[in-house]
DNA sequence: TCTTGTTTTAAACGCTTGTTTAAAAAACTT
DNA sequence: AAGTTTTTTAAACAAGCGTTTAAAACAAGA
């Protein structure tokens, strides 16, 4: 692999700050070389264009979201624990990178976004065990029927939408950003025990 | 009030349909004259500008959003029915509206969105009593303690976040517009059921 | 030092943007 | 029917867009 040029490095970082804070469409040429310190052509000519400069930018951004979840399911623990932990870490990783889950879903709803093949994502996610772990558990009674994509949905729900309402949410609540931060602390033990109850019922008296 | 034109209210309901697919910069004037089957002056002439239309389409969906989730609260049932019959209607209500939960929150995240005075719209919504009564049950001890925000949070993920994701699940996943919508109906019962028995533990050997 | 190839620059390209203008068309008023 | 106001139109505006160009600055090898 080639080793990319400073202006290159700069150019991508600076464009990686500029399209996740305002989205592609958000954005301008311009206003990603001004903030990199560059011409406006240096632009072009280590990436051609705008869009193959997003492309690029977005894939990494999907493979940092993706690294986080293989990572965290790779680990050697209960299906249990490796939920807890999986939360726990997903907040963490948010906190560092508030605008992603956005980013992402809003990528996916441009026109030319939808294009982008993303199965191999969830292949790398597979290939961890998660899924037939939890389908193990289920075939033995430790956990409740309910479909993958069911339960992909609780957990990203509770995580990504507490940030990615953020704004919406201090607005409506007359919060402060520090004050957010403490909520969504207490929030993630909320829905670390709400999930995990849901998901592995203790009491025999309970319905699976 | 004095009457819209039907000229007018081509408009406005073409900006609605374009604003909310694309957002405010990813789209034009143009395009929303073209989608009303107008001239592109008239959208000036009318609105002024195209950020004043978009203010207007934006107030209005907001409007709408917390419409219906007072139109809920004020009904005469029992916080936990309401709770379960808000849900109910949530997902019925993004059934129709895709787009709005996503609108809102991009909005919110860009510069000049911020501005905008949200706080009447949760006065609204404390009128009519369901903030009340959450912290009457909580004293009585028939629900858990948690923050009203933590409480919104909860139920708005658990209903937003399916629908804005749709399309990156929908590629994730490789399933079609028809089984998303049927796995979201049984996803939305998982939710009900979740928060419910989060919400109001039923067996006393749990920890409130 | 001259040559070669690479990197950076300022300027320009054609096109689209939001908005304005001034004339034409339509609708009212008397 | 004539005059007045409102609505609609095509055309134009300057500004900004993504992208290209051609020349300048730089780097490295001979």
């Amino acid at each position: 692999m080639k080793k990319d040029t400073p202006t290159e490095e700069k150019i991508k970082e600076a464009a990686k700050t500029v399209f996740l804070a305002k989205g592609f469409e958000g954005c301008t040429s311009r206003g990603i070389a001004n903030a990199a310190g560059m011409n406006v052509a240096l632009v072009n000519y280590y990436f051609r264009s705008k869009s193959q400069l997003f492309k690029l930018i977005f894939q990494s951004a999907v493979e940092d979201f993706m690294l986080s979840m293989v990572h965290v399911f790779k680990t050697e623990q209960t299906l249990e624990e490796k939920i807890r932990y999986f939360i726990e870490k997903e907040y963490e990783f948010l906190a560092k990178h508030q605008e992603l889950p956005n980013f992402i879903i809003n990528e996916m709803n441009r026109e030319e976004g939808c294009s982008i093949e993303h199965n191999h994502h969830f292949q790398q996610v597979a290939e961890t065990g998660i899924f037939n772990d939890c389908i193990k558990a289920q075939a033995a009674g430790r956990m409740r029927e309910i479909s993958l994509l069911s339960m992909i949905l609780l957990i990203m729900s509770n995580c990504h939408y507490p940030t990615m309402s953020r704004n919406l949410m201090q607005s409506i609540h007359q919060i402060s950003e520090e004050e957010y931060a403490a909520q969504l602390a207490s929030h993630k033990s909320h829905v670390t025990e709400m999930i995990v109850a849901y998901l592995f019922p203790k009491n025999s008296n309970n319905t699976l």
